[in-house]
DNA sequence: CTTGCAAACGAAATCATTTTCGTTTTACAA
DNA sequence: TTGTAAAACGAAAATGATTTCGTTTGCAAG
């Protein structure tokens, strides 16, 4: 059973090609009649239009794409349920691809996307990426892009974030509100700007509060899981260290302090506080259940989509663009960690 | 900066397209010289065939489509995962869209990955499905279909699952070999497979071990969350039912359970061991660390992928194509709430 | 009865690739 | 030198929708 074509319901109904395609895009040329015969045959018989040949003449795909770092990912799975659905409202249809945090495989996919002539790409930069000349790849084809969460001050394109340094400077002034003192910071990796942003968040707040800045306080995590978590608490535990509170850059890695604090029958506030980032179910299911920060991110996949369609609408009508840097609100949420 | 084509090869090198084009595909009738004088250049300007026009012709669009009914759920992340790496080895896209356990909208999306004219279509279908006429729809148009995870009895394709009954039998056996003997259930929806055959799993171990199936033991959960389970924990603690095992269709209701068991200071397992189904990483997080049933996704995925691509090819060479279900073995993984 | 004009329709070009089939070139034997 | 087959190449059709531009038709004004 093959796929109707526009000359079939022009045979159907003995009309032309020409006439049928006009009827069913509402061109003025058409008479009332025809269009109206030409609608109720298509929609009898279930006709769509063949994408394929109708991306030639257009040059509209009608298709985008996103590259995340992780599939497995909560706040991922969020975002990418918010361009999704946004898109499907448009009309568009999305692609996934998974860049697993290596800027080789991030090159990879933007290209495949290219190669599938999509009209938008949104990105969210690997951690390991280290230079950006496969985004400008994007640009040099002129395809739309925007980037989400993890953003970098270089790239010339419009961006959905979180203001990082402010979140993590709640969050940690949260802890010194609650009495907290020796607060020590589980980072992510260097070179990724929210790690830094949070990082310099943290900093901020100890400053602002006139507590010194310790550095053997902070961690780095390389993975943000929750072992890395586990094994940097389990070392402040061994080592004695003074610390009453711990703010971690994601909620994996405090859900692994916590679970070491647990297993060592440390006391969760009283002793050790602990704060997370994202808002992770997993956050408000664990015991004690953990304060974070709620990063929205079905609601930054749905601006982001937005911006892309803004966007494209503008070139379209010729105008220039404007790139702009949107920033979606969080919340700091109290649970029993803190 | 417009697309290459192979028209601006051609043009470039001073030979036709025709040429170029075979020249690419390695066709016999041109020289080898010819051949590397092509390839060479368009590996230098990085050209890329228009995978549109490309298409028209050929009716593959080396793209495929995958429909599930949660997005941000575990499970399905990692056969998102299965499916599109191995998509990718194979030069195959994916288009990703999501159903929300709907039965109007897992019809709408299949129909739009149709009007995409992917060369495969990869489906678990949704709670609320109940008549399989959208599905015919797949076939009459010729698409492949691999039907994966909660599946039905009645689709003419294949299918990558697993044996949710055996599996759910492993499980109650081993609440029964700890010594459990009122072993509650937590079952899902009525009307998918997967919750029907998990619940036969729980009364076939019960019967086997001579342990009377006792129908006020099983609750219903709708939604399959944690609150869901939490509130059936607190029912039973509530009207101090007699029970010392909880078997969950899945991880989360499983997680409000032993969360319900926490608050009311019941002791996990000595007075109630809980046990869960689908390995999500939350299982492993959480204290006491859940028992659970393993169910790999990525691989589940993987293989769904390979069936695709053996059918299509078997499609190509004109061979029937006989449909199989492939069952993926489930491990049972013992952790401290048992 | 012509002319002008608008309404309605259709032929054909276009998009970029693939593939069939026909033409030209080359190589070599007769 | 001629004939012939193989090698190499290219013209053109085809894919299906869109859009430009041209043609036909009907009708009213002059």
């Amino acid at each position: 059973m093959k796929n109707l074509t526009l000359k079939d319901i022009a045979i159907a109904l003995n009309i032309s090609v020409t006439t049928v395609s006009k009827a069913l895009k509402n061109y003025p040329d058409v008479s009332v009649k025809t269009k109206e015969r030409v609608k109720a045959y298509a929609e009898k018989v279930n006709f769509t239009p063949n994408s394929f040949a109708a991306y030639l003449r257009t040059h509209e795909s009608k298709t985008v794409g996103i590259v995340i770092p992780r599939l497995n990912h909560f706040f991922f799975s969020s975002i990418l349920r918010g361009i999704i659905t946004e898109a499907e409202k448009h009309e568009y249809i999305t692609f996934i691809l998974c860049s697993d945090e290596s800027y080789e495989l991030e090159k990879t996919q933007i290209q495949r996307l290219l190669n599938k002539n999509v009209d938008g790409i949104f990105l969210s930069i690997a951690d390991k990426t280290h230079d950006l000349t496969h985004i400008q790849n994007i640009l040099d084809k002129d395809t739309n892009l925007v980037i989400f969460d993890k953003y970098s001050k270089l790239t010339p394109c419009s961006s959905v974030v979180i203001d990082d340094r402010k979140a993590a400077f709640t969050a940690v002034e949260h802890l010194i509100k609650k009495g907290k003192k020796r607060i020590a910071h589980f980072r992510g990796p260097l070179l990724p700007q929210n790690s830094i942003d949070r990082f310099l968040g943290y900093r901020q707040a100890l400053e602002e509060n006139r507590i010194e800045y310790d550095k053997d306080l902070v961690f780095i995590c390389d993975e943000i899981n929750d072992s890395e978590g586990y094994d940097h608490m389990q070392q402040i535990l061994d080592q004695k260290m003074d610390v009453d509170a711990v703010f971690a850059v994601a909620d994996l890695p405090a859900v692994g302090a916590i679970k070491c604090l647990i297993e060592n029958k440390v006391h969760i506030p009283e002793e050790v506080a602990v704060m997370g980032f994202s808002n992770w179910l997993i956050s408000s299911l664990i015991t004690p259940s953990l304060s974070t920060i709620d990063q929205p991110g079905e609601l930054m996949g749905r601006k982001a989509f937005q911006v892309f369609l803004d966007e494209s609408d503008a070139k379209k009508r010729k105008e220039p663009v404007v790139f702009k840097k949107y920033e979606i609100e969080t919340t700091l949420i109290e649970r029993k960690s803190t």
